[in-house]
DNA sequence: TTGTATGCGTTATCAA
DNA sequence: TTGATAACGCATACAA
């Protein structure tokens, strides 16, 4: 049988209704048992396959929610996708996955494409340059959940689910500290980036906490280019006291540091330690790295988003009545060696 | 309005029917321009999402291909993806994802829940562990055409798409020869694999076209652990004239193979050269790193797939009658430092 | 230029 | 225990 079998002709070869046939392919009690077996043993030889379409179409609900991420590549969202993707299934919900680019303006095609879809939710983690929050405001109104994670919207009002920034960089400063740093350099991320600013939060609440004095100077922002951040550490350097430890907004920056350490100051590898957001595997394999990492939890971050977007799904209470939800996950130190 | 604005809202609230609606929003020229006006003011203003499911069901055509991998995070399959959603992008094509995890049981699942969703057209990297090869022949039956890519079924007669392993490593190989080595380990990957043959069989052909011996001693299969790979390299650097490189399957595993002389032979660290598959961007970090990757050109595999299935399914040949198609993608060397 | 009628495959309700 | 029927939202052939 070509161009799929439908319930229509194996009841048609049965003698039987087609809602006989449909009751008995989902085991419905009232159906006969020996009339189940016979259309279940007809349906797989003919290689019957239900058509999802015209269920979903018939039931109006699609059991699947979208999931934006910026990058694939990023490891970081895979393993947030891998996290949703196992709380999901848990409760037969299917995940679709598309990736922005980084592009708002992709990203607003995708969100199209999946309400089009009619998918029962959504879970974002959004693109760097999106500005204008209105897409997802029609999204609030059509119904439609949205849940954000890892990249929350600067805008306040929408849930979301993100790390615990500011104590993870707390730890990261405090560890230093603890180590006997007492001029601890912050190499932070974008401006653009709010996330930049909380981890500058922790950075200056652990400077406090043990007495350290604040200095702007050993603040300075890069984006992730290796020319930013060894322009960055240049400055650093040529300071008349340098930081003998530095916290960093992302490990890659830090090894793009230590590669220009490797390269001006030699001498000085040894003594200066870094620590930074972002366990990577094949830290492992290098000589010289961040003596300490900052563990986002981005699996754990995956499956909260995904069981908070559930839960607003079944949840009752109509959309306004709602107070805005705020999840965050907790970041582990990660001492290297 | 919450709950899906229809055409027939639309139609009713304007006093016509659900057709005119229907064309005057897909731009039908038999409808006049001021009633498709009046028809896409409203629709914009009550917020109308076109229900994909009822299309789909009634045209019986998704427009969507389903790319089965296993697993998201591991770059090189986020590379494929990448490409095949830029082809299918422009063939207005979506892509749904799904990860196998490694287990044919959950692709079995996978394939399923696709063909039931109505894909056109399957992607497939094969999970590592996969024998029985019905589910996919069950799925050509339907006449849903089903392209492997990277990962080739064991079993011939399918249609495939895949780096050109024998080349690779054969350049891999040369390189080293060039580099005047003569005695050249290959440490091979799981014996499950049919690459891993492939491979050897350019390893061969470059000892070969060297004038160097082939010996069985120095060809020694390993699965992705650490554990095995020190093994390895245990066996290797006890013989009476231990090898003076490695060609690698993969750099994970030269990585190891490098840990492991760090710890064990770390004088010779600096005379022995790898060269190994996959291009790591981390590499540069490295002190102690492989000579040479080869780059298996993933994002153009997932293009050549895309269109390839494309292709297929666009084509009115029958299933029958048509030849199994291969399609090799070449690597590159790439030379670190 | 617009409207009517039909059917895509499935499930749910109700009747037999 | 089974069957008839309607309905989900949309696109299309055909009629007006």
């Amino acid at each position: 049988m070509k161009r799929g079998v439908t319930l229509k002709d194996i009841a048609r070869k049965l003698n039987m209704s087609v809602s006989t046939v449909s009751k008995a392919l989902s085991n419905d009690p009232t159906i006969s048992l020996p009339t189940r077996a016979r259309v279940k043993k007809l349906a797989d030889e003919w290689n019957y396959i239900p058509n999802e379409a015209a269920r979903h179409f018939k039931l109006s609900r699609t059991s699947t929610i979208g999931l934006i991420i910026p990058d694939l590549m990023d490891q970081y969202y895979a393993l947030a996708i891998n996290g949703a993707e196992k709380v999901a299934g848990q409760h037969q919900y299917n995940v679709i996955i598309a990736q922005s680019h980084e592009d708002p303006g992709r990203e607003d095609e995708i969100v199209d494409l999946m309400l089009r879809n009619r998918v029962d939710g959504l879970l974002v983690a959004i693109s760097k340059k999106r500005e204008d929050m209105s897409v997802f405001k029609k999204t609030a109104y059509t119904g439609i959940p949205v849940i954000f994670f890892a990249r929350p919207p600067k805008e306040d009002g929408f849930d979301a689910v993100i790390s615990d920034n500011e104590h993870g960089a707390f730890k990261a400063t405090e560890f230093l500290i603890k180590k006997g740093h007492k001029q601890i350099g912050y190499i932070m991320g974008p401006e653009s980036m709010s996330v930049s600013y909380t981890r500058l939060d922790g950075y200056r609440r652990a400077l406090d906490k043990y007495k350290l004095p604040y200095n702007g100077a050993l603040v300075k922002s890069v984006d992730f280019t290796q020319e930013a951040t060894f322009a960055a550490m240049r400055r650093f350097m040529k300071m008349a006291t340098p930081p003998t430890a530095f916290f960093a907004f992302k490990n890659y920056i830090a090894l793009d540091a230590i590669e220009y350490l490797k390269r001006k100051h030699p001498a000085l590898l040894q003594q200066i330690d870094f620590a930074g957001f972002g366990n990577l595997p094949l830290l492992q394999y290098l000589d010289h790295k961040p003596v300490a990492s900052i563990e986002e939890s981005s699996y754990e971050m995956g499956e909260e988003a995904a069981r908070l977007l559930l839960r607003t799904i079944h949840e009752e209470i109509p959309e306004e009545g709602r107070p805005v939800q705020h999840i965050q996950i907790s970041c582990k130190l990660l001492v290297h060696k």
